[in-house]
DNA sequence: GTATGTGCAAACGATTTGCAGACTG
DNA sequence: CAGTCTGCAAATCGTTTGCACATAC
């Protein structure tokens, strides 16, 4: 595989704090919004450094990446062991995880029943949420 | 302007092409991919033009919009009225149309549960097809 | 001490935009 | 004709990479 499984990362300022800092965010962050967080917090970690851990983050598993409207990456430290689905509010960017047995159990059977194999899944609920479709705010009502 | 709704296209050479070229695709095509078409097809476009194209079709409601793994989008015309999931093989692009009445219903369900409006749902399989996976290929084989 | 990690700046690749000229209605 | 559309080249924007230097173990 890529250098995935092999835990030998180096213990260095830089990652501990962009894993802090990732830690620290309630929903999904970009890379770029997570760099800006640790710099207004005093941590001078260089963009590429951020990127550089995300990725290797996330080929151990460690987080969950979603893409946002414009294909932005967005990564959030991944709860516990499976994977989860999120409901993304697209105004203050709130995100929810959901219950998605029912998914899951939709995607495996439908796996099966068209005969493909190494099948992964995304499910990406995007909207406004509670908070934030308040009566003054309303200009989308179809 | 974004002049989406407003029905007053101009009908020429280069929009027939494209479109064109879209139907002439069995699954999702990136703009890229489908300029490079053309070209061989000797249709000299623009790439600019494909885009621009497909941005219009994509605010038309006239096509289905993917992402692929690097974030790139992939445009595939739509069947008839109402959106449809997809299943795409990543060795060959093959792409299934999958049914998501379950899915759809989740959704529903999960929206009103939580509280969101104005929801966008993804929902996307990506794997290897049946016709791809031939003894032969196998080398992911967990 | 050596293999790794870091940061800067430059490279990238997909997509968008400015602008002068071509074309549709 | 006037308003659109096209295409080239240049600009964006997020992300990746080359390379010399710093650091962890």
């Amino acid at each position: 595989m890529y250098g995935t499984a092999r835990g030998e990362w180096r213990t260095t300022r830089q990652r501990a704090a962009v894993l802090g800092a990732l830690r620290a965010c309630d929903g999904f962050v970009s890379a770029q919004a997570l760099h800006a967080a640790l710099a207004a917090d005093g941590v001078a970690v260089g963009l590429t450094t951020v990127y550089r851990t995300l990725r290797l983050l996330e080929s151990a598993g460690h987080v969950d990446v979603v893409r946002d409207g414009d294909g932005e990456r967005l990564y959030r430290p991944r709860p516990d062991g499976g994977h989860r689905h999120y409901a993304v509010c697209r105004e203050c960017g709130l995100s929810l995880a959901v219950d998605s047995e029912e998914v899951e159990q939709w995607v495996a059977r439908t796996v099966r029943l068209i005969g493909f194999r190494a099948v992964d899944h995304t499910v990406e609920l995007t909207g406004v949420c509670g908070d934030c479709h308040r009566p003054a705010d309303r200009r989308t009502d179809p």
